[in-house]
DNA sequence: TAACGATCCTGATAGC
DNA sequence: TGCTATCAGGATCGTT
């Protein structure tokens, strides 16, 4: 599932692969992935053929590609107009490279594979995944749901098998802190859809104190507060779960009820897993199929609880437990992470 | 106004 | 073999 480091990864990839590119074609092949564009397909293709992506933007697991420049090739500054994408569930972000151009080696690629740092060659995604995660890099159009073609030859897909992911091509808005609006640009706008999107905790600009502040101010659970993008961006069901036993708290703690120290321990944590799983290239693009084929070792080496019920703590050796909660998954150590008292 | 639960969706898998 | 139920979960929307 695409979260924080995962989506950081993508759109790395993105502002390798696909800035200075002009659009020349957009099809739409799934109307869901443009379920929330106004307008529909028609308007999606209508705002971006002929446009030219400037730069490639992310705050949480919102991405963007900021269309910086007019059909006269004008450059907009601050840019206006940006194609905003989220991943969903499944979505992947994949480039097809015209025939001999630009990688020699080229068929169809995830963005997201650039496991080797920047200026070194792209490694081969079949050399770094496990064989069940090899299986899902298509050459497939099978769930190929938006297709974008560039005045070079070359495609950008939107792939995405659950169709929680969407497109849409929206005007930007001013920041309001005068900050940058996300990871990846200086410019102090954001898309408007995403105005409402705290800023993630790999965000230079995110202050910590007044997180603190604002999650002690809430009466909720602590991981529907982690989980809550409004409030802090970019932690999914994963990395809530390997925060909080990192940070050693139940999910169903209130956050009105805990310390300043104990909400920065988490945030720290969340930020160390996150940053952790970001070195790695992230965790994974499709973490359905670990559970399903059983590559753990490959999830092994950074996730310490999820998905891992019935084997012992890494940390005290104690059987991690599953729990249901807000209709997910959860995943603890029954030792390390004592529920609290169930208050009247 | 804040909190919370239902809902969307697809494909793999288990169970019968 | 084929059918049905279950599971995964991010964001949004309606209800409390």
């Amino acid at each position: 599932m695409p979260e924080l480091p995962e989506v950081e990864t993508v759109r790395a990839g993105l502002a390798r692969r696909v800035l200075g590119r002009t659009v020349a074609e957009v099809e739409v092949r799934h109307p869901r992935a443009t379920r929330r564009q106004p307008g529909g397909a028609a308007e999606l293709a209508a705002r971006l053929r002929g446009r030219t992506f400037t730069a490639a933007v992310r705050r949480g697991k919102y991405l963007w590609l900021t269309v910086g420049e007019d059909d006269d090739g004008r450059s907009q500054t601050p840019p206006s107009e940006a194609l905003l994408a989220h991943l969903g569930m499944s979505g992947q972000m994949l480039v097809q490279e015209p025939e001999g151009a630009r990688r020699a080696e080229s068929e169809t690629v995830a963005v997201g594979e650039h496991l080797a740092p920047a200026g070194e060659r792209h490694l081969d995604l079949t050399a770094t995944l496990p064989p069940t995660l090899v299986r899902d890099v298509p050459a497939t159009t099978a769930h190929l749901r938006v297709r974008l073609a560039f005045t070079d030859g070359g495609e950008l897909w939107f792939v995405d098998q659950r169709t929680f992911g969407h497109l849409m091509a929206v005007d930007t808005v001013p920041t309001g802190d005068g900050a940058p609006g996300g990871y990846g640009s200086d410019a102090a706008v954001l898309p408007e859809p995403v105005a409402h999107i705290a800023r993630d905790l790999l965000d230079p600009a995110l202050d910590r104190a007044d997180l603190v502040r604002r999650t002690r101010a809430r009466r909720t659970e602590v991981k529907r507060a982690l989980l809550d993008q409004s409030l802090v961006s970019g932690v999914g069901n994963i990395y809530a779960d390997e925060a909080l036993w990192r940070a050693r708290l139940h999910g169903t703690r209130r956050t009105d009820l805990l310390r300043p120290a104990q909400l920065r321990d988490l945030f720290d944590a969340a930020t160390e897993v996150m940053t952790e799983a970001l070195a790695a290239g992230g965790t994974s693009f499709d973490a359905l199929y670990v559970d399903v084929d059983g590559a753990a070792g490959y999830f092994a080496r950074s996730l310490a609880v999820y998905g891992r019920v019935g084997r012992p703590c890494p940390r005290c050796g104690a059987t991690l437990r599953r729990e249901e909660f807000m209709n997910r998954s959860s995943f603890s150590c029954p030792r390390c992470q004592r529920r609290p008292p169930v208050r009247a």
